[in-house]
DNA sequence: CGCAGGTTTGAGAGGAGTCAAGGGTTGTGG
DNA sequence: CCACAACCCTTGACTCCTCTCAAACCTGCG
């Protein structure tokens, strides 16, 4: 695959690189992530306490991620395919015929990957680290065994992936009827939700330590064009990016310039 | 709300129409559309028998409703929101801050629309009948008394709206990576598909008795330009549109041209 | 230091939107 | 029956957004 870049070229490295993750497990059962992502399932509606258990209880191991790796199909054998992502930012991706790569959803800390494709896995779902990033990897195994001694884990695993539905849904609307610079806009409201910042906080900081090409892939705009459209909302003075750091000193215009309503981020707002 | 059109002429007469359905019940109980509903779910994986009549024992009411109706949040009082569709053509809509329609999803028969606002509403999920259609409307509390007696029916239904979001994700794909032409024929492929058209046969015929602005609104283009691109595909040979029916002539020459895959559609496919 | 890659900026081209006009169809009322 | 309106569809001209191609700049690194 190649990013649609400025410079067009194939990176042969990347593409040979060995198919299955190497690196190093990190040791630690259960923790930060787990807990990160029961605290989401919390705000979808009810969670009761013997759920919460069983959740926080599954074994997995936690991977660190280089920056750039691709989780491929069958990242960790034997591990299954639902990552929670404790630190760092992750994107599923589709690679077109051409092979250009287009990232159809992002991940932030807290969210888990792959959770569905343990209902019905609609071909390679596939991963990509954009940033260094630490996962706490779930094998399917005791997913299985949790979610038989829990049967009401499959409605709230349902109401989960509803809820990251309703995300896809917004890209779509977005795709549709925006601009580059409303798109860009409406992401950024939704990253700064999707991390935490209470939306009370009119100004809103947090890290986005991406390569341009990367953040123009998410937006669907060529690397040129965001280049362009950081200009403009830059010189409009609603968004800086330096040194992997967004800054928005104001979120309301932000949000009225992107139409941007908050409600389908029920799951991050607290 | 009013669709992006050519006189883009706000029609009063039909916003202004009444909140609810006041369509007659038709009787009938079960029927042909929860045993399509059923034929998808079972192929998208193990459906025991037992799920499968706690399925096609589902009480609800058949209802026509009108071309252009709306479904409204509350649509059915006392009915719930889960409506399989027998016959017809519906869409999910979004109506921007500016009142214009997007849609974000198309039904065809045998779909169940809004099945996962039983696990989690992210705000008004809207339905439109885009052609005459005829539902099954499924109360919400017989539902939930199924769940609890069929636990294993959470993780069906899970696996339906995972297999629905598959479709969502190759639409982010198609805005944000293909151009109008290429869309269009991307969702006349889909559409044969999920028309139940098998893919061995390489010409196809399908009913789409819709309005030219509605089928640019399903691929976000304004009405104009869809009358450019259907041009441009029909001197091509390869889409034709008369009289509400769609002929692809050549599906595989359609498919190249519109980088099309079909293996998210598994559940379409026999 | 040289090089490769990332980033920005510019000029030109093309896809798609907007505005506008014209023809076709349907429905309604005189 | 006809006139008229309303709506749908198509086509053309112009404009704007975004892509492509290209060049220049910057940066980190071998």
């Amino acid at each position: 695959m190649h990013w649609r870049r400025a410079d067009a070229v194939i990176r042969r490295r990347r593409a040979c690189s060995p198919p299955t993750l190497r690196n190093r497990p990190c040791g630690g059962r259960s923790g930060l992530a787990l807990a990160r992502f029961v605290v989401q399932l919390g705000r979808l509606g009810s969670l009761t306490e013997a759920e919460r258990k069983a959740l926080l209880s599954l074994p997995g191991q936690y991977r660190d991620i280089r920056a750039k790796e691709d989780v491929p199909d069958q990242p960790l054998p034997a591990l299954g395919r639902m990552l929670v992502l404790q630190d760092g930012l992750m994107a599923s991706y589709h690679d077109n015929i051409a092979g250009v790569r287009h990232l159809t959803a992002l991940h932030v800390p807290g969210d888990m990957c792959g959770l569905n494709t343990i209902a019905w896995s609609a071909g390679p779902t596939c991963l990509t680290a954009l940033t260094r990033s630490r996962i706490f990897a779930i094998p399917c195994g005791p997913m299985l065994e949790a979610l038989r001694a829990q049967p009401g884990l499959a409605t709230t695993f349902w109401r989960y992936s509803s809820s990251q539905m309703a995300i896809q849904a917004e890209k779509v609307i977005s795709l549709g009827s925006r601009d580059a610079k409303q798109r860009l806009a409406h992401l950024m409201c939704e990253l700064a939700v999707r991390h935490g910042l209470p939306l009370a906080e009119n100004a809103a900081t947090f890290p986005l330590p991406l390569a341009r090409h990367q953040l123009a892939s998410a937006i669907c705009v060529t690397p040129m064009h965001l280049s362009r459209t950081l200009g403009a909302l830059r010189t409009d003075g609603l968004l800086f990016w330096t040194d992997g750091t967004i800054t928005l000193p104001n979120r309301d215009r932000l949000a009225r310039l992107a139409d941007f309503d908050p409600g389908y981020l029920a799951m991050y707002l607290r």
